[in-house]
DNA sequence: AGTTGTCAAGCTAGT
DNA sequence: ACTAGCTTGACAACT
C-alpha cells in the first residue's frame, strides 16, 4: 500500500495552486506561476518522502489555463528539463501520481462545446503526466457525469465520447464512481465496455450503493486493474457530521478508519485520504498504519 | 495587514 | 427558487 493526500501541503508555506484571473493573463505571468508551482511541488514531493507518503494528486491548477484557448505557450516545451526532473524524482522514490480534473469535465454533455472543453482538459493532464515520464500506472480520474433526465442515454454518449478521446488519454483514463449519480455499479458496467480500471471511493460508495460491503465493493473494483495500470487506487473519506450528504470531513477519524482498515485487512491497495485538514489528518492515519505494520516507522 | 467578494468552465440533490 | 458541494482554494480589490 501507497498512501497519500489531494494537491495541497499546509506546512510547507508554499502551494503548487497557484494561478491568478484570467484577465491578468499574460506569458510572463504564465511562466512565472508555473515555475512556481513546479518548485512547490518538488518541495511537496520532498516532504512526502520524508514522512512516507508516496501517492500524492497533483492539482489541476499546475498549468494554469492551460486547455484555455489563450495559452498559446508550448509549456511542455519550455518546462522540459524540469518537468523531466520532477519526474525522475517520482520515479527513483517509487511514488504514485494521479490527478483528478474538476467538476467542469463532461464527456458526456449534451452540449458539443462542454465536451470538446472536457476533452482539451483530459488532454492537458495526460500530457502533464506524459512530460514527467510516468508510465501508465499514473492516472487521471474523473465522474462519468451528468444524468440529464436519461440515464441510458447519457451513458451511451459516455462510452461514445470515450472512444473518440486519443490514445494517450485513453491509457491513463479512470472512471470514479459518485455519490448521487454513478455508483460502483454503474461503473463497473462501463468498465466492463469501455476496459477501463474503477477507483472505488469508500465514502461515495457509502452515500450510493446496491449492497455489496465496502469489502466487496473494494474487490469487486480491484478486479478492473490490469499489470498495465497498477495497483487499484482507493478514495477514502467520511461524512461529516451535520452537514448535508455528501460533504467530507475536516480531520479524520481515527476509529472509523482503523475500521476501514480493519475490513480491507488482506487486500493491498493505494489509498488516498481526502479530507479537508488534507497531510495533517494523513499523518494520523499514516501513525496507525506504521503500528499496524502497513509501513516500516 | 487584514478582510471580503470573485473567479473559465456544470451538474445534482437538499434546503 | 436557491445554493452547497464537488479537490474549493487563491487572487485581487477593497478597508
Amino acid at each position: 500500500m501507497k498512501l497519500g493526500y489531494p494537491c495541497i501541503n499546509r506546512s510547507i508555506g508554499c502551494t503548487a495552486n497557484s494561478t491568478f484571473r484570467l484577465k491578468s493573463y499574460s506569458k510572463e505571468r504564465l511562466l512565472s506561476t508555473v515555475q512556481n508551482n513546479l518548485d512547490c511541488l518538488q518541495k511537496i514531493l520532498e516532504w512526502n518522502v520524508e514522512h512516507g507518503f508516496l501517492f500524492f494528486r497533483i492539482g489541476s491548477p499546475l498549468v494554469p489555463f492551460a486547455s484555455h484557448p489563450i495559452c498559446k505557450i508550448d509549456w511542455v516545451k519550455h518546462f522540459k528539463e524540469q518537468l523531466k526532473s520532477v519526474g525522475d524524482f517520482i520515479k527513483k522514490n517509487k511514488m504514485r501520481i494521479s490527478m483528478h480534473p474538476d467538476q467542469f469535465v463532461l464527456i458526456n454533455a449534451k452540449d458539443k462545446r462542454i465536451v470538446e472543453n472536457s476533452k482539451k482538459e483530459l488532454e492537458y493532464h495526460c500530457k502533464l503526466l506524459e512530460a514527467m515520464g510516468l508510465d501508465s500506472t499514473a492516472k487521471v480520474m474523473i465522474h462519468v457525469g451528468g444524468v440529464y433526465g436519461d440515464k441510458e442515454e447519457s451513458i451511451g454518449r459516455f462510452i461514445r465520447s470515450y472512444r473518440k478521446l486519443p490514445a494517450f488519454v485513453k491509457k491513463r483514463f479512470v472512471i470514479e464512481n459518485d455519490e448521487r449519480c454513478y455508483d460502483l455499479k454503474d461503473c463497473l458496467m462501463l468498465s466492463k465496455k469501455m476496459n477501463v480500471p474503477v477507483v472505488f471511493d469508500k465514502f461515495h460508495h457509502e452515500c450510493k450503493n446496491n449492497g455489496e460491503s465496502v469489502k466487496h465493493g473494494l474487490m469487486l473494483a480491484k478486479k478492473t486493474w490490469k499489470r498495465k495500470d497498477g495497483l487499484i487506487m482507493v478514495h477514502y473519506s467520511d461524512q461529516k457530521k451535520s452537514a448535508r450528504k455528501g460533504s467530507h470531513s475536516e480531520h479524520i477519524d481515527l476509529r472509523q478508519f482503523r475500521n476501514f482498515i480493519g475490513q480491507t485487512k488482506g487486500i493491498d491497495f493505494d489509498l488516498m485520504l481526502e479530507i479537508k485538514d488534507k497531510e495533517k489528518s494523513a499523518l494520523k492515519a499514516i501513525g496507525i498504519l506504521k503500528k499496524l505494520k502497513y509501513f516500516k516507522s
